[in-house]
RNA sequence: UGGGGAGUCGCCAAGUUGGUUAAGGCACAUGGUUUUGAUCCAUGCAUGCGAAGGUUCGAAUCCUUCCUCCUCAGCCA
């Protein structure tokens, strides 16, 4: 095993800072927690809370997650997970017409596949943490109605040009509107007509009563209750009004009893509103301290990639990929498929930080990641992909030995495996060179290398067709050279490559995956990033690969020697016919 | 030109109640080991913390001014 590389310490980044201090001042050491979300009353009567720290993942169903969700799911997972606290799976779905349970399942799936869980792991070891916003529509709703009374909120029947004409702009403050004055009661009156399905859709609409002067637009009577018949995921048709994110995500999180909810930058603006609705819900009673306090951080930004939402939708429709399973995707989905591993993305969040800089990290961080981790869990194996014959001269026809090769050359105890040498073998078309180039040190005439895990041989000649390429490649070979044995050391090689026997080997398709962007911001400028596309993202092959490869099963991960790292695909392998993908490749510090 | 954020080595990122020579990772360079030109190991890599002034015995950390970038005007999240 590697040595292993001193992990980051705890409190490394601003949040868990912040977590700490909140741990060392006991603030949540009276917060309770009734078993499952509710109001204060409803906590009230629980007990204290086992988990000091809670965070949540709040997806909306509405697509597919990808790497920069990667980041956030380890980001609140693994808070949790280290400070003793909870975190909870939360689809924040409050827009019927966006949202289905299909998003829900492959959401689900990947957080599962990343390593996380959410079921019994509560105070007493038995409940669930997988919530849905949906599920709080009358917490939602007795929020609206308590926040009315108060005279916190009023029913705004502008219309919504009319709404976004006296919203004002950036320098000019925004004008009331004309039904900012009415009573609670006629406000009270018209929010339950609203939800008993007494007006049209875009006729009313119920806005928090703030400052339509404010500098900060998410203060200015921000709408938070919207009527639209639409049939929801979850309630059905239960409900023609809907709570508005900025409404639903603060009370989301207080009823959850969470205490750091983290979330992107882009939402710094609305946390004067999130605060302002805690301190309202407290004041009315439906809430108590402590209260949930937003935190932002950057997203993800990774060169070569692209992750809207927007543009990923594109590459699919257009079928510039094919899926959303598409192994060059940065879908999560997609990422599986090519062989990328939880561990591996486990690494990659920890290395890259979380902080509130833009800024873009190098593709070849995530790959060296990748590179890491599988470097220690794949099992070795040999495969030709570009396959040349070489003939050894000098061995017997017909006849085949055993030679012997590791495993895995780093855990010894995986033991070795057979695979057979014979008179022909294919060997790789660019480990020989008729004119070798400078301190090239693999096959070409009058030189010796050792066939890996076998003997040593010279190079004598090559045949070639008629328009001048290699077809065949002849050596001798040097009979006391073979590994294992006691003559192997006694000439030395510097060049070492692998090969399959021509009788032994198996055939099969393999795919080069490269990264789908050639540009490191794709679409920069004014490009359209179609343009930026890489036309060799993916190449389709025929490789000669070592026999028994072919009994593996969907989603086996293998380094091929001298290659990379290759996995089974888990959606156009058959049985005994395995496709392999090229997850990542070695390093090389020859071709650079 | 309003509000809210951010600027520390090529890329990330600690450090920011002022206190010795500015962590660490990736990348890169050079050696070494090696039957993967892989891995691994060793060494090197910011007199500098967006810029300029200022306070101080002492500043990336405090003050002032300026510059650059991101973000906000959905009945999306």
């Amino acid at each position: 095993m590697a040595k292993q590389k001193t992990p980051l310490p705890p409190g490394s980044n601003f949040i868990r800072g912040i977590i700490e201090r909140d741990l060392a001042a006991n603030k949540y050491a009276e917060k309770k927690w009734m078993g499952r979300p509710g109001d204060a009353a409803h906590h009230q009567a629980g007990q204290v809370d086992v988990a000091k720290i809670r965070t949540r993942f709040p997806p909306e169903p509405n697509g597919y997650l990808h790497i920069g969700h990667a980041k956030s799911i380890f980001l609140n997972f693994g808070i949790a997970k280290d400070y003793d606290g909870i975190c909870h799976l939360r689809f924040d779905d409050t827009n019927p017409e966006k949202e289905s349970q299909e998003y829900v399942d492959s959401i689900t799936e990947m957080v599962k596949w990343l390593g996380f869980d959410w079921e019994g792991n509560g105070a007493n070891g038995e409940e669930s943490n997988l919530y849905f916003a949906s599920d709080y529509f009358d917490d939602m709703y007795h929020a609206a109605e308590l926040l009315i009374e108060h005279d916190y909120a009023y029913v705004d029947s502008q219309t919504a040009d009319e709404m976004r004409e006296n919203r004002g702009t950036l320098t000019e403050s925004g004008k009331d509107s004309p039904f900012r004055t009415r009573t609670v009661e006629e406000n009270l009156t018209l929010f339950r007509e609203m939800r008993d399905g007494k007006h049209a859709d875009g006729s009313h609409i119920l806005r928090a009563k703030i400052n339509m002067a404010s500098p900060n637009f998410n203060l200015r009577d921000p709408a938070i209750y919207r009527i639209r018949r639409a049939h929801h995921h979850n309630t059905g048709d239960k409900w023609c009004i809907y709570p508005m994110y900025t409404f639903a995500h603060p009370i989301e999180d207080a009823l959850e009893r969470v205490t750091h909810s983290l979330c992107t930058l882009e939402f710094e603006d609305q946390k004067p509103f999130y605060d302002w609705l805690m301190k309202k819900l407290v004041e009315t009673g439906m809430l108590e301290q402590p209260v949930p306090k937003q935190y932002e951080f950057a997203r993800l930004n990774l060169t070569y990639v692209v992750l809207s939402k927007r543009k990923l939708i594109q590459l699919v429709e257009e079928n510039h990929v094919d899926g959303w399973d598409d192994p060059r995707l940065p879908t999560l989905a997609g990422a599986r498929r090519r062989g990328y591993t939880p561990a591996g993305f486990k690494l990659f969040t920890d290395r890259i930080g979380v902080s509130k800089a833009d800024s873009w990290i190098e593709y070849v961080i995530f790959e060296d990641c990748m590179r890491e981790v599988l470097n220690q869990d794949a099992v070795r194996r040999i495969a030709v992909l570009d396959p040349i014959k070489l003939v050894i001269d000098n061995y017997e026809d017909g006849k085949s030995e055993d030679c012997f090769a590791p495993n895995h050359p780093l855990k010894p105890e995986l033991e070795k495996r057979t695979v057979q040498l014979s008179k022909e073998l294919w060997i790789e078309r660019e480990d020989f060179m008729e004119e070798p180039a400078p301190k090239y040190f693999r096959l070409f005439p009058g030189n010796k290398v050792r066939l890996r895990y076998g003997y040593i041989i010279e190079c004598t000649s090559c045949e070639k067709d008629a328009d001048g390429n290699v077809t065949v490649v002849h050596c001798n070979y040097l009979p006391d050279t073979k590994s294992g044995t006691d003559g192997a050391n006694s000439v030395k090689v510097k060049g070492n490559i692998h090969w399959v026997s021509a009788n032994h080997a198996y055939e099969a398709e393999v795919r080069l995956y490269d990264r789908l962007f050639k540009d490191p911001h794709p679409g920069s400028g004014d490009k359209d990033f179609i343009d930026d596309l890489n036309p060799g993202s993916v190449k389709t092959i025929t490789a000669q690969l070592e026999a028994g490869l072919q009994d593996v099963n969907a989603g086996e991960i293998f380094q091929f020697e001298r290659h990379g790292y290759f996995v089974a695909d888990s959606v156009e392998s058959k049985a005994g016919k395995p496709i392999f993908n090229r997850t990542v490749t070695l390093r090389d510090n020859w071709q650079k």
